[in-house]
DNA sequence: GGAAACATACCAAACGGTATGGCATGGTGG
DNA sequence: CCACCATGCCATACCGTTTGGTATGTTTCC
């Protein structure tokens, strides 16, 4: 029995591993074992799936990525762990980028992840005391971005070296 | 009358604006106002057109990176008016990143293409007489790649802005 | 010099396979 | 009864590939 959830989180998975021309109903329904007319049940359509999508993907990798790094100290620690870290995040992140040049849709969604998040970083560079936090905060969002992008991936310690470098006079956080 | 570099040329632009699985050969015929036939006469197959796709893109965008870096005096300015400025160039980091995630060959070349680049930056401020080169170099990197991916796109003087900030202790360039 | 053979670049059409969204019907368990 | 799902089918579109043919040079060789 599945839930309009597990529709929406699968095709997170799909985007993250494929891209998004492999979303279609049918990888869908051969990866959750079941079959179309569940589809059908949950969702309007291809198109009303789709939208259903990129707002799950807007809550969770938004709030998720404010969340994430509000939940104790060293937060932006935390950040730079979540980029390097679990396994399809930075794929996700690739495949939505590359979907918001061809749907307009999806650009729009992208547009506003990435401004909540650089106003989420602006306002912690701002609680430490920083200096400059508009740029400081595009600039941290700037190296968070490349870095899931780059191939193949920096190490860690090697992030955590870009990272320094970075907020140099501040030293680390 | 089409020659094999024209054949490329409309692909990098089809990969630019539509994305990797939008590269057809149907698609490029109708750009180009050619048949099938007549790409068949210069390609012996779509896979063969991949490679030569992608030897392509690397032979352009990285040695085109460097030659255009190095003409000229105030080379870090001059790269980054290369990701900013015009058009497609953006448009095809996007799509070529999301393609080597699935792909192992534009794998392969986005691997050597990043390599190549970041050994690039890093003789570049080791020239100016700069301090950790390398690490430097990968900050550099990640900027530039993190700017050509954010949506919407920075203003050059926002960005101007974040540049100046990352090489704080070392001016302007 | 001139005909024959070849090379280059392209066109038009069709084929075979596959994937896709959509839907209609029928079943099952709570 | 009804939410939930299985099965099966359709119509379409797409895509790579093949084949055969056209037109224009270009070379070869007697």
């Amino acid at each position: 029995m599945a839930t309009e959830r597990d529709w929406l989180d699968e095709g997170l998975a799909v985007l993250a591993e494929q891209g998004a021309p492999a979303v279609t109903i049918e990888v869908l329904c051969e990866r959750l074992g079941l079959t179309k007319g569940s589809f059908y049940h949950h969702f309007r359509g291809m198109a009303a799936y789709r939208a259903a999508l990129l707002d799950h993907f807007e809550n969770r990798f938004t709030t998720e990525f404010i969340a994430v790094a509000e939940s104790g100290e060293a937060k932006l620690e935390r950040l730079l762990n979540l980029v390097t870290g679990k396994g399809d995040a930075a794929g996700l992140e690739v495949a939505v980028r590359a979907w918001a040049q061809q749907d307009p849709l999806a650009r729009a969604v992208q547009e506003r992840v990435d401004r909540r998040r650089i106003e989420y970083l602006s306002t912690l560079w701002r609680r430490r005391g920083g200096e400059e936090p508009e740029t400081m905060a595009r600039l941290l969002y700037l190296i968070l971005v490349g870095a899931g992008h780059l191939v193949p991936s920096l190490t860690a310690d090697e992030l955590r070296e870009v990272y320094e470098l970075a907020v140099r006079p501040y030293g680390r956080s």
